[in-house]
DNA sequence: CTGAAAGCGCTTACAG
DNA sequence: CTGAAAGCGCTTACAG
């Protein structure tokens, strides 16, 4: 029985025996950790193509203390982003052959937080990724380890040594300024819950008002869950006929708002002129068609992947860590028809 | 210094030698594995929290060849509905404190679909959900060795012992009964690419016609990436007057064909009904508010979790697998104006 | 009920 | 350049 146990996968000692040289050899080999003689280097190659091997990547996790894998913490805040981005960071890792797992943070349980980075990093990730754009993912950023690598995405420029950020206050303040720039004496601003990070497009938004002289009006606060809301402070800014231009948080709120505009006999762009945020899907479609900001969330997260694994391999090395470095990920303004 | 050496983390050794017990005591304690006496239980408890000990996850992951970790296999199609599902799996995760991994495979290379389940099963995890909803997904099924919980999320009812799927073709028999009950004498049909299940709501819409002994119209097959194509859609319905219903595919869909059929000069819902499926957010905002079959993604992903829990446990006591289940997570029509 | 031993599949000093 | 040994942190027979 014994000598007719197949094993379902083969391991290392299986491709050393049948490449006639030791294990540690075929470690050295697949980790370019020494120089391996040039015909044990084709045994060994023929061998574990014959065998079909793969490392096991808990085994060299064990023996590592780190696993090929990238965690990346995200909350429960921005489905949209947060999916894009993730979609991103997964691309980078299956480029590099490693695993790729997420952990969601929830902004109403904050005091799980500690708990669940602890748990996550149980696996042994050899980085993590951040997604830094409320308040749960600072506070996940206290229980990363030194020395572990890191990128944060979205939060205050340098924040952390490695960070990729996007251009949402400057997106913020472009769409704000471009409203200014057709004759409005002011700018409303619709706007959800904001994070703790500083690169807001509401701070984008003031920004711009700022360098105007404009007046700064109120923020109409709204729920993200409930655009009901949106439309209810479309209305009450329908009933106000200085009003003529409205920021809106996203495009959501911003079709909210145009609905509770018009509820009160206000017409878009006409005579109140409505922006929204992050270009979805119905935005050209939306009538009139929405002008509005487009960010590029799945190159932030490639681009996170690529800072994380640079960090990865230098530690691995035992080199110095790479620069440390701030990428921008433009976005860019899509004028259509809603502002005028 | 190797007295005051300080282990960064507390491994089981830690906690036996503060508890006066040896490893495997602790490992029984943990696992529930073995009776401890009363004593022991209390002292290696005090010890695991004075420690703050916590066992690593990679370590159990080696010694059972089993990974405390959900992978999820999901497909590049349908963003809205995986990234919904995801959500609830990772949810089920965490409750159970297991990590969440999801590897994407791509509808477009199908060839790379087995070495990246192979990969992702290299990290051995305890089980695997995969969504069925296209072929990559059937084709990722065919990697997964016997024995391995799995639970199968979409594709056709029956195809694994353990499924979760939606009501979709309910949902889009139903859509289309609506309509048929206005007194249509048809309805026309917009779709985006069809997956190789047949729980489809163009299955249902197909259904449904050939139920009321209608007649079936050809399908007008769109792009999901461009818009645009759906508009056309629009167009080209807008130009034929026989046409008075039509069941878009999605509610972005829906809204692109309304704004080809107006450009057409055809009015909804006067001149033409027209019903969506998804229920977005922006679905109730639309002029007229689209019509439209709201499906629980959280849910399933929740339940498919559930449902792979329960294997892995019995897995583990060495029980016989739970019965074979499969799940129906009922979606539901959402009336609103856009068919009459 | 519980400890000593062996093993999971790798990697990394240590010799040579 | 390369092998034997030890170790990563657990778990699971095997004895008692």
């Amino acid at each position: 029985m014994a000598r007719n146990a197949q094993r379902s996968t083969p391991v290392i000692k299986d491709v050393a025996k049948l490449a006639g040289v030791s294990a540690p050899t075929v470690s050295r080999y697949l980790n370019g950790t020494a120089n391996v003689n040039e015909e044990k280097r084709k045994r060994i190659a023929q061998a574990i193509k014959l065998l079909g091997y793969k490392p096991s990547i808990v085994a060299r996790a064990l023996a590592n203390k780190e696993m090929d894998s990238v965690m990346v913490f995200a909350t429960n805040s921005g489905t949209f982003s947060t999916n894009m981005t993730n979609i991103g960071v997964e691309r980078g890792a299956q480029s590099k052959n490693y695993l790729f797992g997420v952990t969601t943070l929830s902004e109403h349980h904050i005091d799980d937080v500690q708990q669940m980075v602890q748990m996550a990093l149980g696996s042994n990730p050899a980085g993590v990724i951040v997604y830094e754009y409320d308040h749960a993912g600072a506070e996940a950023l206290r229980y990363i380890p030194d020395g572990m690598p890191l990128v944060i995405v979205g939060g205050n420029a340098g924040e952390g040594p490695y960070q990729v950020i996007n251009s949402e206050r400057e997106g913020g303040r472009e769409m704000t300024k471009y409203l200014l720039g057709h004759g409005h004496k002011t700018v409303y601003h619709v706007a959800r819950a904001e994070g703790p990070s500083s690169n807001t497009r509401t701070n984008g938004w003031r920004d711009a008002l700022t360098e105007a002289g404009a007046p700064i009006p109120e923020i109409l606060r709204v729920s993200a869950a409930d655009l009901q809301e949106a439309v209810e402070a479309g209305r009450a800014l329908g009933r106000r006929d200085d009003v003529t231009a409205v920021f809106a948080g996203n495009d959501e709120t911003a079709i909210a708002v145009i609905n509770g505009l018009r509820e009160e006999g206000r017409s878009v762009p006409e005579d109140v002129s409505v922006v929204g945020f992050d270009d979805r899907q119905f935005a050209p479609l939306w009538k009139p068609a929405l002008t509005s900001y487009r960010q590029n969330f799945n190159e932030m997260g490639e681009r996170a992947f690529a800072m994380l694994y640079e960090q990865i391999q230098a530690k691995r090395a035992g080199e110095e860590p790479p620069q440390s470095r701030l990428e921008t990920v433009q976005g860019r303004m899509i004028v259509r028809d809603s502002a005028q």
